[in-house]
DNA sequence: ACATCTTGTGCGTTATAACGCACGATGATA
DNA sequence: TATCATCGTGCGTTATAACGCACAAGATGT
């Protein structure tokens, strides 16, 4: 696991947000100066303080830990839909979204050894999933739990969860997202 | 968004683990008495110090930071034998008819030469199959169209459709059925 | 019973997070 | 040009995170 950017995921949110170092002290509570040396790199906050900027730029707290991979943009469009997986396992689009049915539905892979976690969702959303073929684990409540072909699981999609395949064999799965209409 | 739980959630993850906080502290690099004081809500760490915990853990940083309201809630759906009436094709209910997402979700398999034809379900229904395995063809306004492995359909469900196999092989498919709420 | 080990807590010390303020640089305006 | 406002950085001070250590309580073994 990599250590988490906070300076750097910081230093992108707060100018996603285009507030000044000033700006963003007088939403988050925070001072300016200490806005300032964490995006430098010269200071770790404390989880307290981090919390006060996420509440203060309205973003997930996960959104400023997380290891880089997805930034704030990517974290603004999860409000939007549909949800991309852009740069992540291989998936093909079985169903866009639909305004009307309210589900998109891909086909997954995931080459051998090959892992994926998910920023969560907007409130609401669930997730099913069904195991085409192959054994893979899902990631629920931080624990990958094993699944096999043919197993179906439903769980809420607005919190973190993720995919991962720990055999030596192409996994295929069925990933249908229902938003809440 | 709620404050993150820390202290609960860094007591619960030790838990689960059986590590004692001397232990703990041995896996972490963080100090017994810095790893109480957390527990107990006494002090609020960095996030460096976070991370260190969550890596001598081997969970994921978020696991610790998540809201508190995590429910462990995933269904294992898939019925575990397949049912067969008569008049009808073999199948497997993968999810159920929920009200509040307004699908529901079968595996159905088609043996050698075998078809249905489905009487028109109510206005508004939208039928979505996918192809898991095999050479099959559906009716759709009166026409039986050939689909194979991986092809994705959607059509009017409040029509007469069907689904047959004229191959010598078993065809599985998945069917998806939309109700309009 | 006694000795030993383990466990979690509290305390004093050290390191650093977090702050308010001052300042130089920059840009805008009169 | 002079003035003002804004910006980000650095500094000294205060608050607290994080530590090592000691200790009381509990568990275990002889």
């Amino acid at each position: 696991m990599k250590q988490p950017k906070i300076a750097k995921n910081l230093k992108t949110a707060r100018g996603k947000l285009g507030f000044s170092l000033s700006k963003a002290a007088e939403e988050t509570g925070v001072s300016k100066a200490m806005l300032g040396q964490v995006e430098r790199g010269e200071s770790s906050p404390t989880i307290a303080t981090l919390w006060k900027i996420a509440k203060g730029f309205h973003i997930p707290l996960s959104t400023l830990i997380d290891e880089g991979n997805i930034n704030l943009e990517y974290s603004r469009q999860a409000s939007e839909r549909p949800l991309k997986f852009e740069n992540s396992i291989g998936f093909k689009i079985l169903f866009p979204y639909d305004k009307a049915i309210g589900t998109e539905m891909y086909l997954m892979s995931l080459e051998p050894e090959e892992s994926h976690v998910s920023i969560p969702h907007d409130v609401g959303v669930i997730e099913d999933i069904v195991v085409i073929k192959g054994n893979m684990e899902i990631l629920l409540d931080g624990v990958w739990t094993k699944f096999k072909t043919g197993d179906a699981i439903r769980f809420k999609a607005d919190v973190e969860h993720g995919y991962r395949n720990m055999t030596n064999e192409i996994v295929e799965f069925h990933n249908i997202i229902h938003y809440k209409n």
